[in-house]
DNA sequence: ATGAAAGCGCTAACAG
DNA sequence: CTGTTAGCGCTTTCAT
């Protein structure tokens, strides 16, 4: 590996000549810079990110940790955080837990402090608040993204986006269709993340004085395939539903499937909604109707947001920022009720 | 943040001892050993991984280059890399080139002798064969990964998968079930990465006296949307076609979609193919015939021989390594040709 | 069994 | 303008 030494004695400079034309400081005669230059580039030089790090106190990299890579809203997401940190000139790390609350705490341990200079870390069920707090006690910034409640934060810079909003749009369009029974899946466990979601739903179904009981719920995983198999236990035992509002896209479109083994027609037999709004929902046929989430805002934010905590470390209380609200996006999956 | 010292000092020890006891190294006595263990307790201390990498001279990080984490395939293999690198004690940097040529160089800069200890890079359409050999010239251990053609490396180390076989598995099977007349898509460009898959294809009908006009394919990218596009495309021109093969399981998705649009029942009307076996395949109905390439193997593979390189940094020729071959796996978009 | 000292590659003062 | 010095946090001989 060449290191600044051997670019400096090449050129016949000192090692902070050589510095200075690198990084643009200091004044250099051009004479110099140009054998600098030169030298830099027979020798090949890279400069070792590591040891500026260590000079500079700090990595020029910040980490994301996600709970699941192969669910494809990460990678999307992770696309936009790494678009918002290239920006600003930072190597974005991209670190998967795999759902392994020990995954996560040996990636907070190693990345927090010292492999990055601050952690945006995705909320997810089993997100640790109180290994975030730990971290965050340490001195390193963290922050929250994609928190579901913006009007209970938890004691963390936060990211938040109206979930609860999310399923009173997806409730409200369903009632406007003329729904009245309507099933829910939940990608979470009831206590989970997605509880704000389906008590959007509730509640508006509730004002709307359409009735529901606990037999029309399933509560499951964030995947196609547990949606499918929500969906069918769902249908098996209330088989005269009109639609279905599930809490995520990714089991919705697994209730798509299940509606199509069962020979019912989407929308004319049975309505399906999602939230989010990835990608598939739109490349996928039929196309989901869905509400969308500002995922891209929420990236921004969230570098945002750590970007000033790094530069003024000490918050007395914990931001928070809201993005916009979810927005409908109606497609192929949602129609008018049908004649009984 | 805490260091070391002041580990140390707490302890009443040096920093030596602490650095002793944390790595397991050298001896040292129960009781001190408590009282630092105590110490970092207490201090929350967390060492300095780039500390560490710059004493070591390398860092516990190797690095994954892939053209698009939004394209399913990649985050499928990077849990892969992640699996294998972490058992062996490194954490992995997932950069996304997002198919931008300037930022793959940038992060082979970045990365490459710096950031990470070693680089496996993705084969794609526009990997820069180039910038890898000038970053092995550095010293950087560089592996290759999902090379197309074993038969033909790369003057670099690699880890290659046979996919012409694999194109030759999926004519086969179509051909076995009477097909005569089969459509191509393909998502590269035509002198791309997909060519082995397609040559596979061409040359096994060739085998079997099949005809087949340049009429037949349509070449574009990796996508859904792109493959429903060729499909209707090629359906437009071609209506006659009973099967249709698909360089990979994206576009396979966009086939079907289109077959679809255009009324036509898979397989009964039309069978299509895929190559890769991404998860979506069999998650999405209908589960997708696809010919199944050894992921797992080959991100173990890739780290393995990275680690080789690692520890033995000049081998005279690169290393080659080839994964199993791929494999049939028929699903529900293949049947036997109908009656005309 | 523990401490002292040197140094990894780089940058940031401060001299000259 | 350029060189000198010091030191980031850690590991590693080599003494003690």
């Amino acid at each position: 590996m060449t290191t600044l030494v051997q670019v400096a004695q090449l050129a016949g400079v000192t090692a902070a000549t050589v510095s200075n034309v690198l990084r643009g400081r200091g004044k250099v005669g051009a004479q110099t810079r140009q054998r600098v230059l030169a030298a830099v580039e027979t020798l090949g030089y890279r400069p070792n990110l590591m040891a500026r790090a260590l000079v500079e106190g700090k990595p020029s990299t910040i980490a994301l940790i996600v709970s699941s890579i192969a669910n494809p809203f990460y990678p999307e997401f992770a696309l936009e955080v790494e678009r918002a940190a290239r920006k600003l000139g930072y190597f974005l790390l991209v670190c998967n837990t795999n759902d392994d609350p020990a995954q996560e705490r040996a990636y907070l341990d190693a990345v927090g402090g010292s492999l990055a200079q601050g952690v945006i870390v995705m909320n997810a069920d089993f997100v640790q608040i109180d290994a975030l707090l730990a971290l965050r006690r340490r001195g390193v910034p963290v922050v929250l993204c994609m928190w579901e409640r913006p009007q209970a934060p938890p004691e963390l810079p936060c990211v938040a986006v109206d979930f609860h909003q999310a399923g009173v749009l997806a409730a409200e369009h369903l009632i406007k269709l003329g729904h009245q029974r309507i099933g829910a899946i939940v990608g979470s466990e009831a206590s989970g993340n997605h509880r704000w979601r389906y008590q959007g739903f509730r509640d508006t179904l509730a004002k709307a004085g359409i009735e529901f009981h606990d037999t029309q719920v399933r509560f499951g995983h964030d995947s196609i395939d547990d949606g499918r198999n929500a969906a069918h236990s769902l249908l098996a035992a209330v088989p005269d539903l009109s639609a279905v509002f599930v809490s995520n896209d990714l089991p919705a479109f697994g209730v798509l499937q299940a509606a199509a083994d069962l020979g019912l027609e989407v929308p004319r037999d049975l309505s399906v909604t999602g939230i989010t709004d990835i990608q598939l929902a739109h490349q996928l046929r039929p196309a989901l109707t869905t509400v969308a989430v500002p995922t891209a805002e929420a990236a921004g934010l969230a570098v945002d947001m750590l970007m000033d905590l790094i530069a003024h470390p000490k918050g007395a209380v914990p931001p928070l920022k809201v993005t916009a609200a979810p927005r409908l996006v109606v497609r192929a999956t949602t129609g008018r009720v049908g004649p009984l």
